[in-house]
DNA sequence: ATCGTGGGCGCG
DNA sequence: AAAGCGCGCCCACGAT
C-alpha cells in the first residue's frame, strides 16, 4: 500500500492437485526465476521460511481455498493478491478505458458450509483454473487493468481485498471466544427451562397458550403466517401482515402476548440451543466470512448467522482467563465518508466530535437530534415519503455538495448507469429485464401501467445507486482499517500466557469478530492498552489513505473489557 | 421427500 | 414512530 525502493518479491502458490503445492518465485520482470514442488509435509515450513526471509507477495487462487489448510498447518501469510477477490473488483470498475475480461473460471462458487469443519476438508480438491500458469496468466491481466488505473485507486482496493480474505480466513481459525454457560442462561432465562424433547420451552408455552386463547383457537400454529392472520381478522384485529411494526399499532389483547411470542420464537429459531450445539466448540465461534460478498463490497457469511446475532446475546462473547476483549465501532460511519468524499466542509464541521447528528442539528436545519438522524439516513438510502422524505430537503439547503453527490448516483442509477465507490468498486448494471422494461415504457404507445411499473422500478434502481456509493465507500474505509489492524498486531510479540484454545493464534492478539462497522479483538491483558492504540491509529491511518488531508473525523467508540456487552 | 418462494426479523 | 439501503436464516407452504 506504500510506495517501496524495490518491487516487492512476487510467488505465485497454488494448490496443483489435492496433496501436492507449486510455488513459483517471480523475478522483477515478473518472469519465472525458482520453481518449488512441494508436499503437504513440506509446504509449511517452505513457506514461513519464505515469510520469515521478506514478506513476499503470495499470488494466489484465494485465501478461501489456499490459506484455510496453511493456517490449519500453523502457518501464516502476510500479504497476498487474492485473484479470485479481485477478479470481481477488476471486471466490474468502470474507473479504467479496459477492465479485466470476464472468466467464469475466476468467480467464487457459493460457498459449502461445512457443519464439522476440519483439516480433510480444508484440503479437499482444487479446480482445473489452480495451476501455476493458469494464476500467472490472470495475475498478469489484473496487474495491467490496476496499472491502468493511474491514481492508485485500483491498487488500494485490491490489496485492501486481498487482506480481507487473510483475514476473513483468520478470524474463523482464531473465532471469536464465546461462552456457553453463559448463552445457555440466557436461553433459559428468556425462554424458560429447556424442554427435553421436542417441545417449546417454558415461557414459550405460556405466551403460545395465552395467544391462542385469546384467538379463540386452541390448536392455532402460530408459526404460520396465514393461519395466524386470519385468527386474528376474526377477533377483529384488522392487519394485513402479522409483522411486529403493524401490530403494535393496534390496541388489543393479544398484541402483547403475541410480540413477546414471535420475539422469543425468533431468538429460539435462529440463536437457541440448537445453534449453540451446531456453531460453538471448545467456546469459540466460527462462522465463514465471505468478504466483497455483498456487491457494495460488504462482508458476507454463511452459516451460523455470524452478522446477526442479536445483541442480547454480546454477553456470551467472553474473552478467556487473563485474555480481554477490544470492542470498537464507529459512530455514523456512512455519513462521514459521505461529507468526505463530496469534500463538503460544512458537513464535515457537523461530524466534528462523537455525534454526527448533534452537529447536524447544531446547524438548525432540524430541531431534535432523532430528525437529524432520519434525515440523514433518508438522504442515503432515498427516502421520498414519511417523516424521513419530508426531512431530507432541508439537508440539501445546509449540505448541498453531499446532497448533490448521493442525488447524482440517484440519478444515475434511474438511468441505467453505472456509478462507483471512492477506491473504484463499481455497482452492477441493471438486468436486462430492468432495461427492457425501461425502454417499453418510453415507447408511444406504452401502457399508462408498464409506465408506472418502469418508473417505480426506475426510482428502486435509483435509490441503490444512492445508497451504493456511501455504503461501498465506508465498507472500503473498513477494510483498510481491518487491514491495518492486523498489520500492527502481526508486529505484537507473543503473549505472555496462552489462550486455552489451541491453533495459531493461540499465543497472538488477534482479530475476533467484524461487523461492517464494528471489530472486536481477542488479546492478553497486557496487551490490552497496546491493541487498543493499534486500533485507534489503524482508524487515521485508514482516514488518511482514502481522503489524505480533507479534515473528517472517524471517531471510535471504544472498550477494553472481558464481555463484549454494552 | 425435496426445492423454491415469501413473510418475518435479526444485524449494520 | 419515522418505511428509505444492504444482507442471512428460519418457518410454512405450494410446486415438483
Amino acid at each position: 500500500m506504500t510506495s517501496r525502493r524495490t518491487p516487492e518479491r512476487r510467488i505465485v502458490l497454488a494448490r496443483e492437485n489435492p496433496r501436492g503445492w507449486t510455488a513459483v518465485e517471480l523475478d522483477d520482470a515478473g518472469e519465472e526465476r525458482h520453481r518449488h514442488t512441494l508436499g503437504d509435509d513440506a509446504v509449511a515450513a517452505w513457506v514461513a521460511a519464505e515469510e520469515r526471509e521478506d514478506t513476499p507477495r503470495w499470488i494466489i487462487r484465494t485465501a478461501r481455498e489456499v490459506y484455510a489448510p496453511l493456517l490449519a498447518m500453523g502457518v501464516r501469510l502476510t500479504r497476498t493478491h487474492d485473484l479470485l477477490l479481485c477478479h470481481a473488483i477488476l471486471r466490474d470498475t468502470d474507473q479504467v478505458a479496459r477492465p479485466l475480461a470476464p472468466s467464469p473460471e475466476w468467480v467464487r462458487q457459493d460457498p459449502v458450509v461445512e457443519d464439522a469443519p476440519s483439516l480433510f476438508d480444508a484440503l479437499e480438491q482444487p479446480t482445473s483454473a489452480d495451476s501455476v500458469a493458469a494464476l500467472l496468466d490472470q495475475f498478469r491481466l489484473q496487474r495491467r487493468v490496476i496499472d491502468s488505473s493511474g491514481d492508485g485507486r485500483l491498487g488500494l482496493l485490491t490489496s485492501a481485498e486481498s487482506a480481507g480474505g487473510l483475514i476473513a480466513e483468520e478470524m474463523r481459525a482464531a473465532g471469536l471466544p464465546w461462552s456457553e454457560t453463559i448463552h445457555d442462561r440466557i436461553l433459559v432465562d428468556t425462554l424458560g427451562s429447556r424442554p427435553l424433547a421436542g417441545g417449546l420451552p417454558s415461557v414459550m408455552v405460556g405466551e403460545a397458550d395465552r395467544v391462542r386463547s385469546i384467538l379463540g383457537d386452541p390448536a392455532l400454529n402460530l408459526d404460520s403466517q396465514p393461519k395466524l392472520l386470519r385468527a386474528l381478522h376474526r377477533v377483529g384485529v384488522q392487519v394485513e401482515s402479522t409483522g411486529r411494526w403493524e401490530l403494535a399499532r393496534h390496541d388489543h389483547a393479544v398484541v402483547g402476548p403475541l410480540l413477546a411470542y414471535k420475539k422469543l420464537a425468533r431468538l429460539l429459531s435462529a440463536n437457541g440451543w440448537a445453534w449453540l450445539a451446531e456453531w460453538v466448540h471448545d467456546g469459540r465461534f466460527r462462522p465463514v466470512y465471505i468478504p466483497g460478498g455483498v456487491v457494495t463490497g460488504r462482508w458476507a457469511s454463511a452459516g451460523g448467522g455470524a452478522l446477526q446475532i442479536p445483541r442480547s446475546l454480546r454477553r456470551a462473547v467472553r474473552a478467556d482467563a487473563g485474555w480481554r476483549l477490544v470492542v470498537a465501532d464507529v459512530a455514523q460511519l456512512e455519513p462521514r465518508m459521505l461529507a468526505a468524499m463530496a469534500g463538503d466542509r460544512a458537513m464535515a464541521r457537523a461530524a466534528q466530535g462523537a455525534d454526527l447528528y448533534a452537529g447536524v442539528v447544531a446547524t438548525g436545519a432540524v430541531g431534535t437530534r432523532e430528525e437529524a438522524k432520519y434525515a440523514v439516513l433518508g438522504a442515503m438510502y432515498g427516502a421520498t415519503t414519511g417523516d424521513s422524505g419530508r426531512l431530507v430537503p432541508r439537508l440539501r439547503k445546509v449540505y448541498p455538495r453531499a446532497m448533490a453527490l448521493v442525488d447524482e448516483a440517484a440519478r444515475i442509477g434511474e438511468d441505467g448507469g453505472v456509478v462507483s465507490t471512492w477506491l473504484g468498486r463499481s455497482s452492477p448494471r441493471p438486468s436486462d429485464e430492468w432495461a427492457r422494461m425501461q425502454a417499453r415504457a418510453t415507447d408511444a404507445d406504452a401502457e399508462p401501467s408498464d409506465v408506472t411499473v418502469a418508473r417505480r422500478r426506475a426510482r428502486d434502481w435509483g435509490r441503490f445507486t444512492r445508497n451504493f456509493v456511501v455504503q461501498g465507500t465506508a465498507a472500503e474505509w473498513s477494510l483498510i482499517w481491518l487491514a491495518e489492524i492486523r498489520h500492527r498486531l502481526q508486529q505484537f510479540p507473543e503473549a505472555p500466557r496462552p489462550a486455552p484454545a489451541s491453533g495459531v493464534f493461540r499465543t497472538r492478539p488477534h482479530l475476533a469478530f467484524f461487523l461492517h462497522d464494528e471489530v472486536i479483538l481477542h488479546v492478553p491483558e497486557e496487551q490490552a492498552e497496546a491493541a487498543a492504540d493499534a486500533v485507534r491509529e489503524a482508524a487515521a491511518v485508514a482516514t488518511r489513505r482514502l481522503f489524505g488531508d480533507f479534515p473528517i473525523d472517524v471517531p471510535l467508540d471504544l472498550r477494553i473489557a472481558e464481555s463484549a456487552e454494552k
